[in-house]
DNA sequence: CGTGAGGTTGATCGCTTTCAACGGAGGTGG
DNA sequence: CCACCTCCGTTGAAAGCGATCAACCTCACG
């Protein structure tokens, strides 16, 4: 029983990204569960803004170990390279929909809009951000601390709504956010186990989480100390 | 005796950001070391070209952990924030120049010159890169393979010069280094001895590196087992 | 020559990983 | 319809890596 509706990621509001480019050709691509996007080392010359579902951006060192390091959501965008080729893998963790964006298409966007560049700036700076957020959490925080991090990202997002509670579908495996959080599934877990116990939150279901303390969640965030 | 010259960071070719700027009101800054240039919260007007010296970004979590999210070398922008404050510090290492770019500024500039959206693109697309690369560091390498890789990037840096040898003068400390790569000193001072053991590197000064075998030092960053 | 900051090395502790077993949910085929 | 299987998550026990605590060293500087 999976709550559509309420899952993480799922924002109608979020920005829409609009190159104007409605009128060319537009390049619309659907993605089974698993399938790769592009791989590390590709050709960079198109970006993709996410219409659907989820596509994670991770990289593997030789020996298969593997760090996610964004999960992108409806909105977002991903495959902007410095490069000429990519320097991420890219992957649908469930079906999706994705929206390519031609690189050589950008700079007569830019020449027509220049407000566009404001805006692409601001989206790059944002997963800046976040990316330095997570190097935070990775580098300084305890396995409990990132868990917590992890949620509230989550949770603020849909914090506007009125009920105390913030109810939270996670789309993603413990295997996937150990991944992010640079931990093993078994660690992942025992962080969720014990936010449950400290009543934190509550795990009617593996996927389902329901924060009931948003504050304690933050406050858990820096300092794991009440939770020991 | 600092090798003044052969200073990781200090590459005069290295593209040198120009708005066009240079008929109005410019606004350089010095910087003693340990100044602070901004902090996380301040009102985010400017971002910063570094002129000369190094500054670092860097978070700090309540009771005083720190990561250090990127060292800022010449040539480097810093305070690019998506929201209207900054969302790390910056601090200068040592003695640094910068030069001061308003935001309002920038706006008009890209109405001037298109071409400067898709430069400062590839600016803020390349500390994406190099951030996504500093989370598989930290999330899933091993504290040698971290330094390894740490060394290995400005090695790189320097890998044209002919000679065999690299000689990097870190102008970084081991604390700055440790609170980079998510490790305490003492683990950082550790890696760097058993590369020296291995011969990896000489360490005729703790702040002189000298890169003896730069194949083996990129194996190791992915793999530490041919040093255990 | 004393002092203090930065770096190294050793010993111990603790958190996270690893290895292992178990349980539940969902899918398939007899 | 139920047995079986696989995938995912949870829990326990043991091992290992890095943190912490502590002592010592070196060097620059007053």
């Amino acid at each position: 029983m999976f709550v559509q509706a309420a899952e993480i990621g799922r924002n109608p509001e979020k920005f829409q990204f609009n190159f104007g480019l409605h009128n060319k050709a537009l390049d619309f691509k659907s993605l089974d569960k698993h399938q790769i996007l592009f791989s590390e080392g590709d050709k960079a010359d198109s970006f993709y803004e996410i219409l659907d579902g989820i596509v994670c951006g991770y990289k593997i060192l030789i020996d298969g170990r593997r760090q996610i390091v964004s999960f992108n959501f409806p909105g977002d965008i991903i495959g902007l390279s410095s490069d000429e080729i990519y320097s991420i893998n890219a992957e649908a963790l469930k079906p999706s929909k994705v929206r390519r964006i031609r690189k050589r298409d950008l700079s007569s966007a830019l020449r027509e809009d220049p407000s566009l560049g404001v805006r692409l700036l601001k989206i790059t700076a944002k997963k800046l951000a976040h990316l330095q957020n997570q190097n935070v959490s990775i580098g300084r925080k305890t396995a409990l601390e990132r868990v917590a991090s992890f949620l509230l990202v989550f949770a603020k997002e849909k914090k506007s709504e009125t009920s105390e509670k913030i109810k939270l579908a996670l789309p993603i495996s413990r295997a996937e956010i150990g991944d992010h959080l640079g931990l093993s599934i078994e660690t992942v877990s025992r962080a969720f186990t014990k936010l449950k116990d400290h009543e934190v939150i509550d795990l009617p279901q593996s996927n389902l989480v329901i924060v009931n303390d948003i504050m304690l969640l933050e406050e858990l965030s820096e300092c794991d100390d009440s939770c020991k």
